[in-house]
DNA sequence: ATAAAACTTAGCAAATTGACTAACTATCTT
DNA sequence: AAGATAGTTAGTCAATTTGCTAAGTTTTAT
């Protein structure tokens, strides 16, 4: 559960920052390689793989090297913790909204049996 | 869009807290103060604090004080940016494994008309 | 055999984060 | 009116983040 959560850390962390976005939203169109994603951002190399090496440690992408070129994909099941997280938020989130509606409906109709 | 992707950026980097993820999951079930919420973790007030201004700025939870109590709530819509991003990233992911599996299913038959 | 290409490594600097203590300001309670 | 409560403000500090440059290393092309 801790070892889920220390993931959870590294995945949100991974997707505050836009570059990183950029290059999750480009490999979701297909693998690429460094230089191939690297080229849309005015960015040293050496920064650029900082954040290549960021979602990699995150297990948002997986990467592989091929003679002097690296490529690079989407992890399986990269997002997945964050979307489940959220998405657990929002049910309990919704359910709230739901009680506070029963709750205001009783009120309307007089029949508030459950202070 | 850009303004979005701030917004983005400050949501995400509160989630990746685990700290500001528990207050969140308690807010989950209804409101409370900030020394309720800060009674459950070791951490000093000013420390505490820290983590609720950041979610509040990054819109995800809204604050009024009454008195001399400060009261927390979920903000109706604080994680919907973030939950939405990661849908329509899943939606794209998805897409390009369906795509491989046709394209690896018309290997196996030999009807790899479309190279 | 060179030279170009595609990263890697090393080392640095500014900015941000997360946590702390100490002192302060309101607002109840008694 | 005192004193306790509930936050706030101010200032410090170590660690992390994000970017850079300069100098490698390993492949590949000529």
């Amino acid at each position: 559960m801790t070892k889920y959560d220390v993931n959870l850390n590294l995945i949100f962390a991974a997707l505050s920052d836009e570059t990183r976005r950029a290059i999750l939203v480009r490999l979701s169109r297909g693998p690429a390689t460094v230089g191939e994603l690297a080229s849309h951002h005015e960015m040293a190399l050496p920064s650029f793989m900082g954040h290549i090496t960021k979602l990699e440690a995150a297990g948002m992408i997986e990467t592989a090297k091929k003679g002097r070129t690296r490529y690079c994909r989407l992890s399986p099941d990269g997002i997945a913790p964050a979307q489940h997280w959220l998405d657990q938020q929002a049910d309990q989130w919704v359910k709230r909204l739901d009680q506070f509606d029963e709750y205001a409906l009783s009120l309307l109709k007089g029949k508030n049996d459950e202070p």
